[in-house]
Parts: C-alpha cells; structure tokens; sequence
DNA sequence: CTACCGATATTCT
DNA sequence: GAATATCGGTAGA
C-alpha cells in the first residue's frame, strides 16, 4: 500500500471519511469518483456491524486497515467499506456514491437500464456498478486488482457537507454522513422507518 | 417529485 | 419471529 494511503487510513475515521471524498476505486476498467461515504465507528458505534463484537461476516472490519470490507444484505444487495484505523480497531468507512469516471460501459452493463447518474448512486449500485461482492471481501485496496487512489489533499471543507446516516435506527443522530456539496451522483436520504410487520398488515385487514 | 412495498440472507432476540 | 448500513417498480400528486 502506498504511504500516503497507509497514513490516511490509520487515523480516527471521522477524519477519514471526508478525506475519501474525491478518492478513486478501481476495479479492472471501472472508475468510480466518491462523492458520498458513511463512518462507523466499531465498538463505540451501536450503527456498526462490529458493535457487538467480531463475527464471521464482520471479521475483516477488525483486521489492518486498506482492505475492502463487504457484506451482503436484503438478501440480494451488496455494499463495500474501506476498512480503517489500526488493525484490531473495527472502523470502516462505507462507500455510499459516486461518479463512474471510466468504464462507463462496462458498469452500464452491470447496471441494466440505469442513467449515468445513477449507475453508482447507492450503496448497493456503486457495488454493482463495479462489479464487487463477497468473493472481493478482505482484498487488498492497494492493487493490482483493487486500487483506491486517495486525493493529495482533501476537498475543501466548504465543498463537504454533512448529516445523519441513511437507513440506520441505532445513533442515527450522529451526522456521519458526508457528501460533496451539490454532487448529482449523491444518493436520495431516506430515513430508516419501521416497518409494519406481516402481523400487523394482516389484523388492519382483516375483514371478518 | 414522494410514498409505499416486495424480495430475501444473515444476524439478532 | 423480526430487523436490517437497499433497490426497483408502481401509483399518485
């Protein structure tokens, strides 16, 4: 892994987070440009997958920084963080957005029927767009089949803005969330809602 | 544009 | 059994 990479990626992740922004992932041909990303904070974070301690899923959030952390949810989705802080600290970063910069195609292909824009906006999209799932979990981010390509310097801060995680119940209040001011590829925010349960649906109608 | 809802594996209670 | 770091399709304003 390339120093400056190595250094960013051991320090807290809330510094991380915003210095992803503007960062590139490759796989292959496809480029992806981040525009949105997410901070868990492991153990302190009762929104993260490693809040409760290491399990076989979350295994790879505890190992050393600069690997990919995948996990498939829904039963159909997939969505990737980069892994950071020192090994034994479960941090990640989640990669909610971004912009396909090359490989168009190629995502298009993955992404049947889906606009530019849209081809990585979504946890589950930017995963599909570049062709990541569970047999990418734990892989190297510093090549030479995933290579992420931090900015020199990160965004301005003027350009970042901030807000509460998507889809989470637990510390949804921490505004964790960052994005680049203004960017199409950000994803719509959609607050976690509990849903009715099949219960509940069948006894509003129930007729009898 | 917003709102709802089904699909459905893994983890948690 | 229920919840979940989601998405795409459909309905309606």
């Amino acid at each position: 892994m390339s120093d400056r990479l190595d250094l960013l990626l051991r320090r807290p992740v809330l510094e991380v987070a915003p210095r992803l922004l503007g960062a590139v992932l490759r796989h292959g041909e496809v480029a992806v440009r981040l525009t949105e990303v997410e901070a868990y904070d492991g153990a302190n974070d009762p929104g993260s997958h490693a809040y409760r301690g290491q399990t076989p899923r979350n295994s790879v959030m505890f190992g050393p920084p600069g690997h990919l952390y995948v996990y498939f949810t829904y039963g159909m989705h997939h969505c990737c963080n980069v892994v950071c802080g020192p090994e034994g600290v479960a941090s990640a970063v989640l990669l909610r957005a971004g912009e396909v910069v090359a490989g168009a195609d190629i995502a298009q292909g993955r992404r049947l029927g889906a606009t530019d824009r849209d081809l990585a906006r979504g946890p589950a999209r930017l995963c599909s767009a570049l062709g990541l799932d569970l047999t990418y979990n734990g892989l190297s981010l510093a090549g030479p089949e995933l290579l992420l390509e931090p900015r020199s310097r990160a965004v301005s801060a003027s350009l970042v803005s901030t807000g509460p995680r998507v889809g989470l119940r637990p510390a949804a209040e921490r505004p964790w969330r960052f994005w680049l001011s203004g960017e199409p590829t950000v994803s719509a925010y959609r607050p976690a809602v509990a849903r009715r349960t099949r219960r509940q649906v069948d006894a509003l109608t129930d007729t009898r």
